[in-house]
RNA sequence: GGGCCGAUAGCUCAGUCCGGCAGAGCGACGGCCUCUUAAGCCGUCGGUCAAGGGUUCAAAUCCCUUUCGGCCCGCCA
């Protein structure tokens, strides 16, 4: 359970709350979630309060679909905080035509494959162009479809950073007949509906109606429709030609006709109709949808459809590395790749920052990330100072988001970056060694928390790797191949007698500054024929502590280049 | 072409709505710990608040113009 929810008179105007851009700006509240949550209640929504998110099954799920999730579960929780029941919902939009073929894909397992691997039937999906996702086969021959595969993942992914959502397939619904109403009421007011979009769209014209028959002969959503049948709750059309981008997916030039649930309503429909449907109360959206889909579905929701519309919310789109993420140019990343990286409640901290920034979420730089975390969390415990009255608010309010649970006591962190340097070596009894050495362990620590705090290494270690970075140590476990001169060698033979004599890492320390001046040898030459012969490198962690945890006939040995 | 969002220290970001000393963490640098090299302690440096102009006693904040990054204006979602 969270803390106090402040209590304060919020007061926004219809302007504010119906305003993506300025729903959850509010300075009245540190967290936007918070603000977020006001605006919400302002329009009076009765329990349970639904919150949508949702997204096509087109693809590889990435770290861009959590700002649906998280961003969602914040505001859930933070309504939750406030004594209301909300049910967060998430709509598989797989009703949706698959228009270009993906470049790479995913198994259940989150391996990444490239579409033309043969594990994938590249032919099941490229000749089901135009159709629904859960139309064409799944390549990899698991799930009942594409679209079930992908919405699979997504249900995993959610699962991963353990947040609670009711997945709805839109397919379902369609099937279900629960967009048949609003379908018919639109069809019957077609032409107010084609005034209304126009605004909206310039190449609405005479013709458009607002809904896409499925084509019984090709199955693609290709159809043109040429009459309407209310009375018998039917449409006729010809499979006409579908621009994809730069591509033509062709009709097949079938003259039929098709029942209201044989198609789907133009996404510009779409998206209010679930809203009417869900009874939705919130949704947030890229800011893709900002100028183009929320006005008019607004406008259709109050208008047309006579419902209220959510209250929406823009976030930002961020970059990976840098780069946009795209799934078709392979600049992705999945969740299950960061969660090898990073614990989850460092991935969902990251969603607690400002959502209308543009960011970019950096593996090279994950450390940063950890560290502010750590402080973040710290603050929290009361065991590092806010920098001011804003962010205390925030860490009261967002901190028992983002973890499981709040612990009692304060979790014991190690340092990311040492972590990964304790990834140095795969013994978990010498990394416990090192992390006490070096004073990251508290002397009092239980064995849970120290069990807690070495968990990390798997993360960093793996960072490390991926990026090769500096902390991308590894214990040499064959004696590197060394040719010193006669001083070091002599000098490495005195610091091995030394260390037979001590276990004291200081001690060993300031023997290898005197080893070194006896021998009449630079010291940081010295300090890398250490490095060199422990971790075949020029430099690395404080070497007398390090020796004084490793093995003592190991590094006996090594000193005297004997293995 | 029209509209919208973003840009603040080397990095990650607060602060902008409602004008009032330019901020935090990390990094870097210096010092301390018999000690250049994962820790710790003390300290220092670090800024054309993207650029220019305007309003104001006072502008990162408000207004105008521009640059850069991105989005929308598709019978796409």
């Amino acid at each position: 359970m969270t803390g106090e929810v402040p209590e304060i008179d919020v007061d926004l105007d219809e302007d504010a709350i119906y305003d993506p851009y300025a729903v959850g700006t509010s300075d009245q509240r540190a967290f936007w979630a918070d603000a977020v949550a006001d605006a919400i209640l302002e329009t009076e929504p009765d329990d349970p309060i639904v919150i949508k998110g949702g997204v096509s099954p087109s693809g590889v799920p990435h770290i861009g679909h959590f700002n649906e999730i998280l961003r969602s579960y914040f505001v859930a929780e933070a309504l939750r905080d406030r004594g209301r029941e909300v049910r967060q919902v998430f709509t598989t939009d797989d009703k949706d035509p698959l228009r270009k073929i993906p470049r790479t894909l995913a198994d259940l397992e989150w391996t990444i494959v490239d579409f033309g691997d043969d594990a994938v039937d590249s032919a099941a999906v490229g000749q089901n162009l135009g159709k629904p996702y859960t139309d064409i086969p799944d390549p990899f021959g698991c799930c009942d479809s594409y679209g079930a595969h992908f919405t699979n993942l997504l249900l995993d992914a959610a699962d991963l950073v353990d947040v609670p959502i009711e997945f709805v397939s839109n397919t379902e619904l369609y099937e279900a007949g629960e967009f048949e109403p609003v379908t018919r009421d639109l069809l019957s007011r077609a032409d107010e509906a084609r005034d209304l979009l126009s605004e909206y769209q310039d190449s609405v014209d005479d013709e458009y109606t607002p809904f896409t028959p499925q084509c019984t002969e090709c199955g693609k959503l290709t159809g043109e429709v040429t009459s309407v049948d209310l009375d018998a709750g039917e449409v006729e059309y010809t499979c006409t030609d579908l621009e994809a981008g730069d591509r033509t997916i062709q009709g097949c030039g079938h003259e039929g006709t098709a029942t209201l649930r044989e198609g789907k309503l133009p996404w510009r429909f779409e998206w209010p109709a679930q809203w009417d449907i869900l009874g939705v109360d919130f949704e947030p959206f890229g800011k893709d949808h900002a100028e183009g889909s929320w006005p008019s579905g607004e406008d259709i929701a109050r208008n047309l459809l006579d419902v209220a519309p959510p209250v929406p919310m823009v976030y930002e789109w961020f970059t990976l590395n840098g780069e946009a993420l795209s799934s078709s140019s392979g600049n992705v990343v999945t969740v299950a790749e960061v969660l090898e990286l990073l614990e989850p409640e460092v991935f969902r901290y990251f969603f607690v920052k400002n959502p209308r920034k543009q960011r970019d979420f950096s593996v090279e730089t994950l450390d940063q990330l950890v560290d502010e975390f750590d402080r973040f969390e710290r603050v929290y415990f009361g065991d590092a100072e806010p920098r001011d009255e804003t962010e205390a608010e925030l860490v009261e309010r967002a901190y028992p988001k983002i973890v499981d649970s709040v612990s009692q006591q304060q979790p014991v962190r190690i340092p990311y970056t040492f972590a990964a340097v304790l990834g140095m070596t795969d013994d978990l009894e010498l990394r416990e060694t090192m992390a006490r050495r070096e004073g990251h362990l508290p002397e009092d620590a239980t064995p849970e928390q120290v069990h807690g705090a070495l968990a990390r290494v798997e993360q960093a270690r793996a960072w490390a790797e991926r990026t090769d970075n500096e902390y991308n140590y590894r214990l040499a476990e064959d004696l590197p191949d060394v040719d010193f001169d006669e001083a070091t060698a002599a000098a490495l033979d005195d610091l091995a007698d030394f260390v037979e004599t001590t276990d004291d890492g200081e001690e060993i320390q300031g023997e290898i500054y005197e080893a070194a001046k006896r021998h009449e040898i630079e010291v940081s030459d010295f300090f890398s024929a250490g490095y060199r012969l422990f971790l075949d490198t020029d430099q690395g962690p404080r070497l007398g502590p390090f020796l004084a945890a490793l093995d003592e006939a190991f590094v006996l040995d090594r000193l005297r280049r004997e293995a």
